[in-house]
DNA sequence: CTCTTTTATTGATCTACATCAAATTTAAAC
DNA sequence: GTTTAAATTTGATGTAGATCAATAAAAGAG
């Protein structure tokens, strides 16, 4: 994994331009804006609180040769210094039970944060893994805490931020616990990331699915070649078009009234 | 539905003794013991702060004939004027989706909260109905946020006890999401709830069941056929024995190992 | 107590998805 | 570019759990 605190771009390919998000569409602005606004003493504080991090799927040249590293953003049960925002590309967050067994618990998308939850515990709840070159925001608990003597709305901000980001991630975990069948279980999740995408890329329809097939399948908690047959089936329906990574929702109210049953 | 903001117990049969939680085993504790504390100010309040009621489900004389409301102590969607804490007795927690579908989203034993997590919002995100004759302990928000002027470390218990639920509420849900087999899942299940009885009960393998199979099963994402031939077939093995509302598990080693898998 | 209604259990069958296996495509290494 | 490895798709088969149906046992009503 390779941590650059500049916002220089490594490996850009002519059709790998990302898409950085706007600080308008991004979760994080309920933090960030009372600080950067009409309070000097606060905004000076700014270059420590928050900073743009690159996080970028590159072999490490200190390892063995033909080992890479997962680009690991932040690990599980390891102490909490910061919270994140996803400024471009996509990460996939894993936790491991009690039992040791992991499971994808989430995807995070381009303006949505990260270990947000666990702000005020000690440790992170789950793993966030970087799915190709992407870069965030982060933002440092130490100074989080000390804006917030200063940022009587900060805290206010923060705690409203909790408790609608647990209410929007419990009605996520509901839109999948609660399917029965698979394709209606892959409809709901199709509609999900192409709307949160949409949120920043304006686009409702298109997305280019970064997440691996048989990550979709763990998180959706059934078999890839279940996975593979129902988009071979959901092509053949005209629901959807794939080529390559772009992935374009063909039928909109198919897949919502397939995704009620 | 019957709510009497006194004590005294109605309906109470020689063998239905309700267990009340101990103040010392309860969730709700700290928010109730910086308020109760020291503070003489803030201890006069208390009594508009929190109050015990009584939640049966009494055929109420005001309706017709054989029509009984089912006992709701809150509605989702209405506003959120209190938090509660269950005091005796179990209570199932609905929620509706966006398409209109009702679904089971958990259960509450004595000592922990319901509501909690909407604190900060407007509404109730889900309906709480009493599983016959309980008690809670009800904490009106508005005095609760006056009470936060008043007591500085309350609102900080404040922030750490939602977190804190926040995240024990993900680990139940990822309990039950991972598992794939429906005997393993009932066996994560009823030792679940059997070591939150154990809490408060002392007895970490006997309950006394009154949630209904039906609700069960909901909860588990399975048909209440399936879950009738488990718990048969779990008596058979000689994990669990069942008499009447009596449950209790023979073997918690077996069960432990069932639901790792 | 008896009668009625609801809830729970057991049986028989059917289907969606898992599993095993092979082919094909895509990506990485050289 | 070529070679190798990994990811994805498609096929054949088995099984867990859903569904339909019929008892059996509790729980209420009178």
């Amino acid at each position: 994994m390779t941590l650059s605190s500049k916002t220089t771009k490594k490996n850009a390919t002519q059709h790998k331009h990302p898409r950085y998000v706007d600080c308008d569409n991004c979760s994080m602005q309920a933090i960030c804006q009372p600080i950067g606004s009409d309070n000097q003493a606060i905004d000076l504080t700014n270059n420590y609180l928050t900073r743009r991090v690159e996080v970028s799927t590159e072999q490490s040249s200190s390892l063995p040769l033909n080992q890479s590293t997962d680009a690991i953003l932040f690990e599980q049960a390891k102490p909490l210094t910061a919270i994140f925002a996803v400024c471009s590309g996509t990460f996939k967050l894993c936790q491991k039970n009690d039992e040791g067994v992991e499971r994808i618990v989430g995807f995070r998308f381009p303006g949505e944060l990260m270990a947000e939850d666990a702000l005020f515990l000690e440790t992170y709840n789950y793993s966030a893994v970087a799915l190709g070159d992407n870069s965030v925001c982060e933002v440092f608990v130490d100074s989080l805490s000390a804006c917030s003597q200063l940022a009587p709305e900060l805290q206010q901000n923060l705690i409203q931020l909790l408790t609608k980001q647990s209410y929007e991630q419990q009605r996520n975990a509901q839109a999948i616990t609660g399917k029965k069948s698979a394709d209606c279980l892959l409809a709901a999740f199709l509609l999900n990331i192409c709307q949160r995408n949409a949120k920043h890329s304006g686009n409702e329809t298109t997305i280019e699915l970064t997440i691996s097939r048989q990550d979709i399948a763990c998180f959706l908690g059934m078999r890839r070649e279940t996975l593979s047959r129902l988009l071979s089936k959901f092509q053949h329906e005209q629901l959807i078009s794939l080529n390559g990574k772009q992935l374009t929702l063909l039928s909109l109210n198919h897949l919502k009234q397939l995704s009620n049953q």
